[in-house]
DNA sequence: CGTTCAACTTACGTGAACGTCAACTTTCGT
DNA sequence: ACGAAAGTTGACGTTCACGTAAGTTGAACG
């Protein structure tokens, strides 16, 4: 039926978990560009992608600033090519970045892992003790 | 030799690259624990490691709260046995938590470079114009 | 012995990312 | 038609993670 092809702000938040200062920050930050319908803001499917990106991306620590400039690499076709290439150039690093970020995360998870190996074994330890005190 | 058992602050921010306001406000958040030599701080192997976990899981987009727990579980040893069980409860849900997070991670950065992949083939296809305009 | 320099404390300032409150309009159900 | 509900725009408040400036102290050097 291709219903709702358009979420007001309260269904946005019930779905994504944010308030609507939230997304209204957002819009001002120009991370998000929902259609106005009157003075209602109305977000569309590309809106809905671009906020699951952001939140994603707010996850791994990215500010919004930098959020905001991978955002624009997922429009790229609304661009000019000229921007293309300066485009593609900030990609490459910032899937470096997301590269690098994932190979410390892989480690912090393998040391954290360990950690709890060894936590483990003094746990067992502990509940058949050599030495029953009480 | 065994020199240099400890680091001066100056010593610390050139080698982590952060500022001695950073330092002594972690010390205050109780995220380091120079020792004193008069009102001098030294910081010491377990105090760099612990700034090496900080600094990372800074990049994750943990708080320094958050961290601060993190780093609880990596001392477990000065700790009472009573404690360790809540704290490997705690463990297990970071460790969760990061997972999901490498998941993600993983999935974003497959979207990148898809996305990236999409737009070499734009930008070869602008290098060899099949109408050469100008 | 004076001073220079690094480190210290105290305290106020700042940018990011919202929260919160007040004061409207718009819309919707009865 | 009208009152509640939902949405809007300012504008100020708040928390986190430090920055920055002002004044103090202690060691070191010529």
């Amino acid at each position: 039926m291709m219903t709702e092809k358009f979420l007001t702000i309260r269904e946005m938040c019930d779905v994504f978990d944010v308030t609507a200062r939230t997304l209204r920050f957002y819009e001002s930050k120009e991370l998000l560009f929902p259609v106005r319908q009157g003075q209602k803001r109305l977000f569309t499917k590309r809106d809905r992608a671009r906020l699951k990106l952001i939140l994603r991306a707010k996850r791994f620590g990215f500010s919004l600033e930098q959020v905001r400039q991978l955002l624009d690499l997922y429009h790229i076709d609304d661009q000019q090519q000229t921007q293309i290439r300066k485009t593609y150039e900030v990609a490459c690093e910032r899937l470096a970045d997301m590269r690098r970020q994932r190979d410390e995360l892989d480690a912090a998870i393998s040391d954290l892992q360990e950690q709890m190996n060894w936590a483990e074994k003094i746990m067992q330890a502990d509940e058949n003790p050599k030495q029953a005190a009480e």
